[in-house]
DNA sequence: GCCAACGTTGGC
DNA sequence: GCCAACGTTGGC
């Protein structure tokens, strides 16, 4: 069982819109990076990730899991890019936020604060419980 | 195939 | 709004 983050800024996409969309999910599409589209592929149905909003809030704001696994991204005309299809699972009670990350000394090593710019990245077990529980879950 | 220039992302 | 980090492009 692996864990992910995935980034939006809420101006594109915003987590009350991945709630709104329920059960059907949303197709996590878009994305133009090589990195982001490998860690996309190594998702399987079921797993969870994080869900981040970049440069507004700049928090965990809830969990979203993997419902589709990767296929072509149809906005991606050359078709060498990947999306999975997401749909959300419970909000944080409490964002844990950027700055909370990186004042800790458990998280300070994540992708989310030395890859700043990758928009699909692999979380830790570790990370994951320990980020539940600063957001209020038990996971 | 190297590397400089440029564009984009995202934190501050 | 600025700037650092990083990916991509294009000239050689």
């Amino acid at each position: 069982m692996a864990y992910w983050l995935l980034k939006s800024e809420p101006d594109a996409f915003s987590w009350d819109q991945q709630v709104k969309r329920g059960a059907k999910g949303e197709p996590w599409n878009g994305v133009r990076n090589h990195t982001a589209k490998q860690n996309m592929q190594a998702m399987k149905k079921g797993e969870r990730g994080f869900f981040y909003h970049s440069n507004e809030g700049r928090e965990i704001v809830g969990i979203v899991e993997v419902i589709k696994e990767a296929y072509k991204d149809p906005t991606d005309e050359k078709g060498v890019f990947y999306c999975v299809d997401v749909k959300a699972v419970e909000p944080m009670p409490k964002p844990v936020t950027l700055a909370q990350i990186k004042a800790d000394e458990k998280l300070k090593d994540m992708a989310l604060v030395k890859y700043s710019r990758l928009s699909v990245q692999p979380v830790t077990a570790a990370e994951w419980k320990y980020i539940c529980k600063l957001g209020g879950l038990k996971a």
